[in-house]
RNA sequence: GCCGAAGUGGCGGAAUUGGCAGACGCGCCGGAUUCAAAAUCCGGUUCCCGUUUAGGGAGUAUGGGUUCGAGUCCCAUCUUCGGUACCA
């Protein structure tokens, strides 16, 4: 319970005074611009100083608002912010809003309130409750991703992409011309045909198949009920992420990024991050990198080759047959009857029944048969659902005794298995590891005895001189389906001609702004109908209008623009970018003001786990684009990552798992007790959200304890990192240290600063603040605040112990709790009499001298248990500790009986006495 | 299935390179203050045995191991939470 100031205490530290202490400050430092840092060429910017670029991952603002499991991150980043800032850092610390997303068009289809309007009054709410926390952003670098001023860069950008390659030979992005001009020179090689040789239509072909923003006809995910398509990451299990509506798999043509060409610099340059272990195992099982070969079989009946990649290639003897993937080109040559009514069955089974059954391996035998270049053995071709075209060839060679999969196939099919590798050690079923080769000879290879890393090795370089085939590497990564059939989105930057082919929008005419339509239901169809195809006036208009470039296409020309959006993730993918420079509008971001903040990356960068593969992975790869272009400064956006941990929070569930409000739950007896009707209910943990009741807005937080307590409150529940769930009674712990802290300087009856703030200094107490700066000043930088805040009640409860504390003293330790809770901080400092602001005081400096004491207390053990302790000089010797040991009555009266067999003295740390 | 993280009092959690397990907070118990309550302050609080004290024993998911000494290192097992899913 928050208290009620009385006429006795009339100046404790209660919510109603935090709440007028914190308004007062916040309006002042607002006044004063205090949190808004300049940039390289402003006038007064100290270029001297070092910078720190401390990040949030910017929140979609709900319409629900703000709670109080939002700000964990943002109180940990403002705690490093502020820190650095009182260490002589420029410190950079936006906060924008990622603002384009399903929710506010479902709204808009619900409702017909445009999304905008939803969405500008969420970031209203957002802005207003972020504020009252006391967050330092600098709020005068603000944006949100549907700004007109920034979704225009985000469309040049992509235009960008559109005008670029990928030069395989040097790893690198270039602009098209530089591939236009290698082609025509001929240092560049387009296929058989010359350059000189194509068609004006040939040419553009070929340099479209090449850009790194290409129109692309691809097998999707299809969500009718949705209406778009959805990348594969945001279907779960057949289906949409979003909603849980099936997915179906068809063809369309549709914007894509060749975000595979970047595949092996993403994972390189993972090795140079300073993130979180298991993300960036996240993002090497993402990239999914794999070494193997490519193995061409030919075909007892036709002149065709297949070709498959396998990682396995020493296990080619024991390939006993070949499977296709239903979509495999091959496969349309076929024409039995069987054949055609397998392909058409996987064609029209969704992703949500293949999940379902993917226990049961079904397939179909084409009698047709594919000859194993090892042995000349003839093995029959299968097709069947668990071979996926979208990796490698859409083809394998299967070998059932050596893969999980292969062996279902073929124990379900009665196919012949053969064993080719033998473990080092027996084991049971079918064996997937490394051994030793064995029936693995044939008049052209044999790998006989082989270890299986030599094994690969001798047939990769036998396929190699006999043509059959080479080593390949592969990943698992797919290029990035980057068109939504959705509104609230950006527009792509581009219009199609009557014939199909599409135009850039000049630079100049950027941003395509979003035309407003009258009604945003989706058409609800199985032939995708993108929601933009209603503004039919905006659609339709000619090549001029639209802002395509004369020289390229002349105005008159009729022209239909892309109805296609980008996907959410676009706008958050150079965000970190435009805060450098929000207002830049001769370029997406200032020159001079990108390298300076960007230089080397964001410096510390913390959000949610949930983002540890898409998001990172999509913005590293905008980044190294944008990096090879000569764009921007640095090739990988994050130096250094850090994940908060989920707040959870308690729900509860009557037996029949129908969920009760947690305010109608109360505690007796250790039950949990729903209050109208006195049933019992399960305690259950989980995510704060609306659906489970349970959800804490913190500005109730706010106004019982005030933003301080919640700030501290938040930080003190446990590790940054790890998942805590939130409990309402433990806030008051929080609170109560501040109150001390404000005892420590203020008389609660009068109001005044307490007199004995003058007196001389207390050794205890200042040995203890030493300490205290000491831990609290390692702690911050490791983003330890539940331990640095530990330290400081420790250090409130010495002091008020002493019954004294003195000016300075207490000077000093505001400051370092002014990260913490900078409004209380600020009020002492300016009572305390210091001019100006605590966040921009110096952060105070410890003695060394002063953490060690002159005598120290070491316990002494016999066989490992404490049975004593002595009080010597810190510096005494191993001998002189030992003696001191032996002579201590205690540790006498222990050994009697005894032998001592062996001492051992860790200086410091502790005796240890080996007796029996 | 595979990959990753984590299991410590009634609860959230502390514990440098192996060196006093349970810091700090909540809760609980007792006391002060109060007409009373709330708030606040002070003291106690891992469990078991010891009526009190002195003291003793057990104890960091489970079972083993290394070590003078293990929450920490090694092996095996169990549980929970994330991620991923036919990637050949």
């Amino acid at each position: 319970m928050s208290c009620t100031p009385t006429t006795q205490n009339e100046h404790r530290y209660c919510a109603s005074l935090a709440g007028s202490i914190e308004l007062k400050w916040q309006s002042d430092w607002d006044a004063a611009n205090i949190n808004v840092v300049g940039n390289p060429n402003d006038v007064g910017f100290d270029l001297s100083k070092p910078k720190f670029y401390c990040l949030d991952m910017f929140p979609y603002p709900s319409g629900a608002g703000l709670h109080v499991g939002h700000p964990v991150g943002y109180i940990g980043s403002d705690i490093l912010s502020r820190f650095k800032r009182m260490q002589g850092f420029n410190v950079l610390h936006p906060m924008g809003w990622d603002a384009f997303g399903l929710p506010a068009e479902q709204y808009a289809i619900e409702t017909g309130v445009h999304p905008a309007t939803t969405t500008r009054s969420a970031i209203d709410t957002f802005r207003e409750q972020l504020k009252r926390i006391g967050f330092s952003y600098d709020w005068s670098r603000e944006f949100a991703t549907i700004d007109p001023d920034y979704y225009k860069w985000t469309q040049w950008i992509w235009l960008k992409a559109y005008d670029s390659w990928f030069d395989e030979e040097n790893q690198k992005a270039k602009p098209i011309s530089e591939l236009i001009s290698g082609l025509e020179q001929e240092t560049i090689c387009c296929g058989d045909t010359p350059w000189k040789n194509l068609s004006q239509t040939q040419q553009d072909v070929f340099v479209d198949s090449k850009r790194l923003a290409y129109l692309g006809e691809y097998i999707v995910n299809w969500c009718p009920k949705l209406g778009t398509v959805l990348a594969n990451e945001e279907v779960v299990d057949g289906r949409s992420e979003r909603g849980s509506h099936p997915v179906v798999r068809r063809s369309m043509r549709q914007w894509m990024f060749r975000i595979t060409a970047y595949a092996d610099r993403l994972l390189y340059d993972l090795k140079g991050l300073d993130w979180p272990e298991s993300t960036l195992r996240m993002q090497k099982d993402w990239i999914g990198r794999s070494e193997g070969a490519d193995i061409d079989f030919s075909l007892d009946a036709s002149d065709e080759i297949i070709r498959v990649y396998t990682t396995r290639p020493d296990t080619i003897f024991g390939a006993t047959f070949m499977v296709l993937a239903p979509e495999h080109p091959f496969v349309e040559s076929i024409k039995t009857p069987n054949v055609l009514t397998y392909v058409e069955e996987a064609r029209n089974r969704s992703d949500v029944d293949r999940m379902a059954d993917s226990k049961e391996k079904t397939g179909v035998n084409t009698g047709m048969f594919a000859i194993n270049p090892a042995n000349g053995t003839k093995i029959p071709i299968w097709i069947a659902d668990y071979v996926l075209m979208g990796y490698g060839h859409g083809a394998i060679m299967a070998v059932p005794a050596h893969d999980d999969r292969d062996h279902a196939f073929a124990t379900a099919h009665s196919i012949q298995i053969i064993e080719v590798v033998q473990p080092q050690e027996l084991c049971d079923g079918c064996f997937s590891g490394e051994g030793i080769a064995i029936n693995s000879s044939s008049e052209v290879v044999s790998i006989d005895g082989q270890q299986t890393i030599d094994a690969k090795e001798t047939i990769i370089d036998w396929l190699k001189t006999s043509g059959f085939g080479s080593g390949k590497v592969n990943y698992r990564l797919r290029d990035w389906l980057f068109s939504r059939q959705r509104y609230w989105g950006e527009p792509f930057p581009i219009v199609f001609d009557e014939a199909g082919k599409h135009y850039p929008i000049s630079e100049a005419s950027l941003p395509v702004e979003l035309p407003t339509i009258e009604d945003y239901t989706p058409p609800v169809s199985d032939e995708p109908q993108p929601l933009l195809a209603k503004a039919e006036s905006w659609v339709h208009t000619t090549a001029g209008e639209a802002g395509v470039d004369p020289s390229i296409l002349s105005p008159e020309t009729p022209v239909r623009r892309e109805v296609n959006t980008m996907p959410g993730w676009a706008g958050s993918c150079w965000y970190e970018l435009r805060y450098c420079s929000p207002s830049c509008d001769s370029r997406f971001v200032d020159r001079d003001a990108e390298s300076y903040w960007m230089g080397n990356g964001v410096d510390m960068y913390i959000g949610g786990a949930e983002h540890a593969v898409r998001h990172l992975f999509y913005t590293r790869f905008w980044q190294k684009m944008l990096f090879d272009l000569g764009e921007v400064s640095s090739n990988e956006p994050f130096k250094t990552l850090f994940h908060q941990g989920l707040l959870t929070s308690f729900a509860f569930q009557r037996s029949d798992k129908t969920l009760v409000p947690t305010t109608d739950v109360e505690e007796q007896d250790n039950k949990f007790i729903e209050k109208n009707t006195g049933e019992e209910v399960t305690q259950i943990i989980a995510k704060m959200s609306k659906s489970l009741k349970n959800v804490v807005n913190p500005d109730d937080v706010i106004a019982e304890y005030g933003a301080d307590t919640l700030r501290l409150y938040e930080m003190y529940m446990g590790p940054l990192e790890a998942s805590a769930p939130w409990n309402t009674n433990d806030i008051v712990g929080a609170h109560r240290f501040l109150q001390r802290v404000w005892r420590l300087g203020i008389e609660e009856e009068s109001g005044n600063l307490r007199s004995c703030l003058g007196a001389e200094t207390n050794e205890d107490v200042e040995r203890a603040l030493h300490k205290t700066i000491a831990k609290v000043t390692g702690d911050i930088p490791e983003l330890a605040y539940n331990t640095a805040i530990a330290s400081m009640i420790e250090f409130v409860n010495t002091a008020t112990n002493e019954g004294c504390i003195t000016t300075n003293q207490l000077d000093q330790f505001v400051r370092i709790l002014s990260p913490f809770a900078p409004h209380i901080s600020q009020e002492l400092y300016a009572r305390l009499g210091e001019e100006g602001f605590v966040c921009a005081s110096q952060w105070p400096v410890f003695d060394e001298a002063m953490l060690t004491s002159s005598t120290v207390e070491l316990p002494v053990q016999i066989m490992g248990k404490v049975r004593g302790k002595i009080t010597i000089p810190a510096e005494a010797n191993a001998e002189e500790i030992e003696q001191s040991a032996l002579q201590d009555e205690r540790i006498k009266e222990c050994l009697e009986g005894l032998t001592v067999r062996k001492i051992i003295v860790v200086p410091g740390k502790i005796i240890n006495i080996v007796a029996n």
